[in-house]
DNA sequence: CAGTGAGCGAGCTTCCGCTTGACTT
């Protein structure tokens, strides 16, 4: 009798085929096998919230294979992913098989190396009843929201809509943020800066940054004039060079400041991080992004005749690197760079609150296959990403770059003028990055009481700007802080807006159409109870009670749903005349929001089509 | 008489999160 062992991905199967022997039969699940089914709402309200499962469409035929495979074993080894969906996986996975002819237990697998393989596989453990009724509540939770709120829009705005507790939650800040941007009122405010000499003839620009030690602001022409007017009079006594012109000005120094700072290296990449990195340097979006790293991680023909897997696994939330592959890069930073550029050798991952940890960072599978080697080898886009992959990973196991810091103040009666110079004493991990050029030279040798003739002052008008449209990359950057979506929907989500077409991509922005515009104000008026931020992070803290056991299933749902009945019932009330304007023309509908076939907003009666009052435009 | 078009009614749409490859453009 064989082993059987079901692990999520097919390129994780091929890989574990490879370490273990052929006692093994091992196989994948491709994600998800049994899920709510799709045209029917699939959850009994009044029978505590039973959910029905059904396999899902075009896996009966996996299902079968599976089984078919327990017939040559006596022991099934569960071994997806070690988080909620895993945990959950695997116990749709253990319904298949009959308990009374064969044993079925967890298997936990983090890293996929030989060793780590042979260690964890001994530790058999059963499957974690809490954590799979955590993932069961949550996709109860979405189904009543999405399958709920839905069918409002349907009614209200038109057929074909969708709402859900991520979706219409990220189209709510596109929406905002565009609003904001509409009604920002930009503010006028002034910079002077002074281009000065020293007494050798050496130019360099400061900027006034203080009036008797307080940060100053300068908001119109007026006061900057008023300004330059101050500094350019003094009193005839205090001219140190009595023998020039009055209008010859100078600074004096007051302080210099040196500071030694040092900047560390960036942790290996996440998903949101590839993304958001990929999306900045390369102008990728995040599809693209993920279709990508999917390649590498399946793997490429390096002209071996078969294919090597040239990155770990891309959907993660995790910084965690393996021991192995953290000391080979440190020999290969040591061999290549020398000791010097060695970060630290003890293996540090910073553990951040919320992330699930199942997977390691993306990294370079090897670090000795190095982007160059692979270049002839590679679709142009595999190769800028492999390249970045490969670069942050090394770098983040580099040691960090030392700057020093040079501050010179310098003042005129109570005005003080500042500049500050960067510069790299060290590179560190930046001798993988073109660094960045000092942009400010300020001379050497400058002391305190030295005196800098003022050459030239240099008014600059500026505005303030409104906040920027949401982007691929800060929109996936806000997702992961506000703990809503998952690194394999984070793409998706995006995709979701763009087909339903609330948003579009222009250049690189993410703007909420007019449609986009309707569908949220009819969720927000409505439901704002679900539509916000704080819904989501609620949803988790519960969800980790039921994690802990804390917490049943049935009762947090039932709280849940008493007040979601609530927002629903009120929701479907008439609409009250004070809330609502009065049709103009007839005096007796209601003005309703709609959108064209052509996408434009448009104001209509209630009582069309026997009112036929319509404006086109938002009101 | 055949073709057109207005008007009517029935049936459908949808969620989030886990995985790829088989499709079409």
């Amino acid at each position: 009798m064989k082993i059987l062992i079901i692990v999520e991905s097919p390129t994780k199967a091929k890989t574990l085929k490879k370490y273990l022997g052929n006692d093994y039969i091992v196989c994948s699940s491709y994600g998800h096998v049994f899920d709510l089914p799709e045209s029917e709402f699939g959850i009994n309200i009044q029978n505590n919230f039973e959910p029905k499962f059904v396999p899902i469409s075009g896996k009966q035929k996996l299902i079968s294979g599976l089984k078919k495979m327990s017939k040559e074993s006596n022991l099934v080894l569960l071994a997806t992913d070690a988080d909620r969906e895993g945990e959950a996986i695997s116990y749709h996975l253990s319904t298949l098989f009959p308990s009374k002819k064969m044993t079925v237990k967890r298997v936990i697998l983090k890293e996929y190396t030989p060793t780590a393989i042979q260690n964890s596989i001994q530790k058999t453990t059963n499957i974690d009843k809490n954590l799979v009724e955590a993932q069961i509540t949550r996709r109860i939770l979405d189904r009543i929201v999405g399958y709920t709120l839905s069918p409002f829009l349907w009614k209200a705005i038109q057929g074909g809509l969708s709402a859900g507790r991520v979706q219409s939650v990220t189209l709510k800040w596109l929406c905002e943020r565009d609003l904001e941007i509409k009604n920002f009122q930009k503010e006028e405010f002034w910079e002077l800066f002074c281009n000065v000499k020293t007494k050798n003839f050496e130019t360099f620009q400061m900027q006034l940054s203080k009036k008797n030690g307080q940060k100053i602001k300068i908001k119109n022409k007026e006061e900057i004039n008023q300004i330059i007017n101050v500094l350019q009079t003094f009193p005839e006594q205090s001219n140190p060079f009595p023998e020039r012109s009055r209008r010859e000005q100078i600074l004096k120094i007051s302080n210099i400041k040196e500071e030694k700072k040092v900047e560390k290296p960036y942790p290996p990449f996440t998903t949101s991080t590839l993304q958001k990195a990929a999306h900045i340097t390369l102008s990728f979006t995040t599809s693209k992004t993920m279709k990508t790293a999917q390649s590498l991680y399946e793997g490429v023909d390096l002209s071996h005749g078969y294919r090597t897997g040239l990155i770990t696994y891309m959907r993660t939330d995790s910084t965690r690197v393996s021991d192995k592959a953290h000391h080979l890069a440190l020999s290969y930073i040591k061999n290549v760079f020398g000791e010097k550029y060695c970060g630290s050798t003890y293996n540090i991952a910073s553990k951040k609150s919320g992330i699930q940890d199942a997977h390691e960072a993306i990294r370079p599978v090897d670090v000795n296959i190095t982007p160059e080697s692979t270049k002839d080898f590679l679709h142009p886009d595999q190769y800028k990403l492999y390249n970045l992959i490969w670069n942050r990973f090394v770098s983040s196991r580099m040691s960090p770059e030392e700057l020093s810091q040079i501050t010179v103040e310098a003042i005129k009666q109570e005005y003080t003028f500042e500049t500050t110079q960067k510069r790299s004493v060290f590179p560190g991990y930046k001798i993988l990055y073109p660094n960045k050029k000092d942009q400010i030279t300020i001379p050497e040798n400058l002391k305190i009481g030295d005196v800098l003739e003022i050459v030239k002052f240099i008014p600059e008008q500026k505005f303030t700007s409104p906040p920027p449209h949401y982007t691929e990359a800060s929109l996936v950057d806000k997702l992961e802080k506000t703990g809503i979506g998952r690194p394999s929907t984070y793409s998706s989500i995006i995709e979701t807006l763009l087909k339903r077409k609330y948003a579009i991509r222009k250049e690189k922005k993410l703007l909420p159409t007019d449609l986009g515009q309707v569908v949220n104000k009819e969720l927000t008026s409505k439901f704002l109870y679900i539509i916000e931020d704080k819904f989501t992070a609620k949803v988790e803290v519960e969800l980790d009670k039921i994690e802990e056991g804390k917490v049943s299933r049935i009762d947090f749902l039932t709280d849940f749903y008493n007040t979601f009945i609530n927002v629903i019932q009120e929701a479907k009330k008439q609409p009250k005349k004070s809330e609502k304007k009065v049709c103009p023309l007839c005096n007796e509908g209601f003005l309703n929001n709609k959108i064209s076939k052509k996408g434009k907003q448009f104001v209509i009666c209630s009582r069309f089509p026997m009112c036929e009052y319509s404006l086109y435009g938002s009101p």
